[in-house]
DNA sequence: CCATTAATTAGATAGTTGTCTAAATGATTA
DNA sequence: TAATCATTTAGACAACTATCTAATTAATGG
């Protein structure tokens, strides 16, 4: 959980996850898309790998990457779990249909 | 969205979160439950009021902090975003149909 | 087998973050 | 008004992060 929020949090990183819902790409793909320099994005996969948002394979002299979004289900779980939870004095409020 | 991640991303403000889920508490009831200074915890409870994951209201001479998971509710459509728009080639798998 | 291409690893550096202690602010009460 | 209590602000510091350039590894094609 915790790699997870650290892959989470850089806005790189989360436009990298945007990019890789059109379809998989090679590490030299996505780094054509960043004004930023190939060993930077490597470093970012790294960690988004590490988080188990992706998954890369090697294919001759490229390395591709897939979104693996299993992972995000955890946190989905957690969040959701938020909305459950809702604070006791909320009751009250103005006419909820408490169910 | 981006100091909504950076909220996130440390545990010690994620159990203040789930600590608040039980019902509001001020400043310094909250710093009793960690292994941590007053000053620290005051830190932390700055940025979660940043990211507006928590209100927090003078009463008197003490704070008190409340849960809003309203801004959770970005995160949660993000994240949903993501189981919707599977893969297009996860479809068939073995013979890609080029198009 | 050498040159080229794809990608990562290594090492450096500036900026950010989490934590602490000390000081300041603001409210309460004797 | 002075002392006390709750909390934050200020300033310092070590650890971590994002980024870069240079070097390395590994695959491909002449």
């Amino acid at each position: 959980m915790n790699n997870l929020f650290k892959a989470l949090n850089d806005p790189t990183r989360r436009q990298i996850l945007d990019l890789l819902r059109g379809g998989d790409l090679n590490a030299g793909d996505i780094a054509e898309r960043f004004d930023m320099t190939k060993p930077s994005i490597s470093h970012h996969l790294d960690l988004l790998r590490q988080a188990g948002l992706v998954e890369s394979v090697k294919q001759g002299q490229f390395i591709n990457y897939s979104l693996n979004t299993t992972v995000l289900d955890e946190l989905l779980a957690w969040l959701m779990s938020f909305q459950k939870t809702e604070s006791p004095s909320a009751e009250i409020k103005t006419s909820e249909p408490t169910r």
